[in-house]
DNA sequence: CGATGTCATGACATCGATGTCATCATGGGT
DNA sequence: ACCCATGATGACATCGATGTCATGACATCG
């Protein structure tokens, strides 16, 4: 290995004026500078970040916690592309900044964090973010001796810790009064399992949209389709029976809003098998903006975006540029408006 | 930050036999192993890597150069799932083995490989695993001073670097000899371009099937139906040309294989919308099982699983238990048969 | 019973960078 | 002509571990 030493040799200069120049700390002749960054050059010189760190006490590493890698299979559901896009919001900002990520995935398993964080620690991480698979509340281990900054990403955990989390809310809501407003009066919204966060706001906000809109809430067309642990098996026969019950109701509903794109991709394929035609006879929109689904579905299929790219954006900044205590930031996404959806007439 | 020292002044002891307690180098008496580990919890220390790496040279990272992050949107045909299947598999290994992965993104760029490269170098990684985002052949930049090892997953580099590749002519193969077991003569493919190494690999196995079987090979029947650089449109109307010049010939082929899922996804729209039903009228299959999507469509689609996790894990295995030379593994994948795919009597 | 080997432990140098402080020109201000 | 701020550079200690070698206490062996 070449070392600084052996470049400040090869420069006829000291060690520390090769830091100068390395670091552009004190100030440095052009001549001096020239001369070592040839002999850098020449010999091949790359410096060691663990010296570094060791006595600057900075690595240069952020650490991450997630389950982006090992989620992929384990729950279809999520299918780990969340997270993915939260990392590379969180890369795109690490990247600027000349920061590297530390990964360490939980592999599933909750009960990782506590050794993974530890991980963490030994490497000296500068700052750590924790990526939630989904909008929740995460339970953090307690704080150790050994505290970089922490920041958690799509989840929170408690007041003392600052956390960027997706407004569900609105993406709803703008889902909703847009589809009013193309003039469907009987929507119907096949939704995801209660205990999720997510579930309980937009439900909010498909009440409220219809409140706002003077229609009333019929109890019928509300409908949880899909379940947390089964098997895919018992997941599409819930859904299964979720369409049947809508399909009996009368008038038909000239819309659903799904829990999410993988329900909707599935629905397509229901509608379908009992002959109804998308948009024709009735509008589907989905959620999550999964583009491998929602621009590859025929028709294309309108749903909402969730910004995890941005979530992991602000929860780098939140992370590498150091504010004034505690914040949590909420942030919208966009809804994608696609042929899925038709206007009444 | 608590030291070793600490630990050691804590226990009454000398750094070294702290230093012998943590590794468990040489031996250290009973008594004093407690008394040092007790000081441990007590003080709540953590080592540092970064001084452990300076003086032994082993940093206990691994990076890894991928675009598996960047590419999740950037190139909706490969969406970036294959390489986290890797990262998965490379995650199983260094688990084991107490290694962390130290995970650099081309963000899609392929000259951004030497400067990750020097980044993983500065921290001293105990080896490099270098992930192509589909079969191919990658460049990689001259070995500098800095080389821990170095090996490729899921493409290859040059005659001195160990490299991991899928089996895609065996994937291919046992799929069209299984439609051909089921009853099905005419048998379409629908190809990704000619530029993939796996187009190349999985065409001569659909015409060595044939062969094998006496059947014929009707170039009718071998259309490419996607093309590389292309906006969503362009190449959805691609595959629309493709799949009407296969209903345009006759008889009709009884089966369709796709490039991959996504394409078989997009297939059971177009067939659907021309009033074909899958799989009683035609069969589909696709490539990559992608669960997302074979698993959701309805019917299931029949597919080949390309063995991500399973490179990823042959590539860490050889980078982390050295071999004697350069190795090169192919991995094969087995056939998923699900609905899509019906037997012909 | 002395030689020898193993166990248990410590002293000290060292890995490769950077922080602190010192040194020595140089040149502008008064 | 003198003072001092500034620029350019170097000497030296230091960050927190581990490698090497030394030491003393026992146990074993011929």
């Amino acid at each position: 290995m070449v070392t600084l030493y052996d470049v400040a040799k090869s420069a006829g200069v000291s060690p520390k004026t090769v830091s100068r120049v390395l670091n552009g700390d004190g100030p440095v002749g052009k001549a001096t500078r020239d001369s070592v960054e040839a002999a850098m050059q020449a010999l091949g010189y790359v410096p060691s970040s663990a010296a570094r760190a060791l006595r600057s006490a900075k690595s240069g590493l952020i650490g991450v916690v997630s389950g982006a890698i090992s989620y992929t299979d384990d729950n279809p559901l999520l299918a780990g592309l969340p997270e993915i896009y939260i990392l590379r919001g969180i890369q795109d900002v690490l990247d600027e900044k000349r920061l590297t990520v530390l990964l360490t995935d939980t592999g599933g398993r909750a009960d990782a964090a506590p050794g993974l964080l530890n991980t963490l620690a030994r490497h000296r991480v500068d700052g750590t973010i924790y990526v939630a698979p989904f909008h929740q509340q995460v339970a953090l281990p307690p704080p150790t001796a050994v505290s970089a900054p922490l920041v958690v990403a799509n989840g929170f955990a408690d007041d003392a810790t600052s956390a960027v989390v997706p407004d569900d809310y609105t993406g709803q809501r703008v889902l909703v009064d847009g589809l009013i407003a193309r003039g469907h009066r009987r929507i119907a919204y096949l939704q995801l399992p209660h205990a999720l966060l997510a579930t309980q706001h937009r439900t909010r906000a498909y009440e409220d949209a219809h409140r706002a809109a003077g229609l009333p809430l019929d109890p019928g067309l509300m409908i949880v389709a899909d379940r947390v642990d089964d098997d895919a098996e018992a997941r599409t026969a819930t859904l299964q029976h979720a369409i049947a019950a809508l399909l009996a109701t009368s008038p038909l509903p000239t819309a659903i809003c799904c829990g999410n794109d993988r329900m909707a991709l599935a629905v397509y394929g229901m509608l379908r098998a009992r002959g109804l035609r998308i948009p024709d006879d009735i509008s589907v929109a989905g959620y999550d903006d999964y583009r491998l689904i929602s621009e590859t579905l025929y028709p294309a299929l309108t749903t909402v975006a969730l910004p995890y790219r941005e979530i992991g954006r602000q929860a780098a900044r939140l992370l590498t540029e150091p504010q004034s205590g505690t914040r949590r930031i909420t942030v919208p996404g966009p809804v994608h408006w696609r042929d899925s959806v038709t206007t009444i007439t």
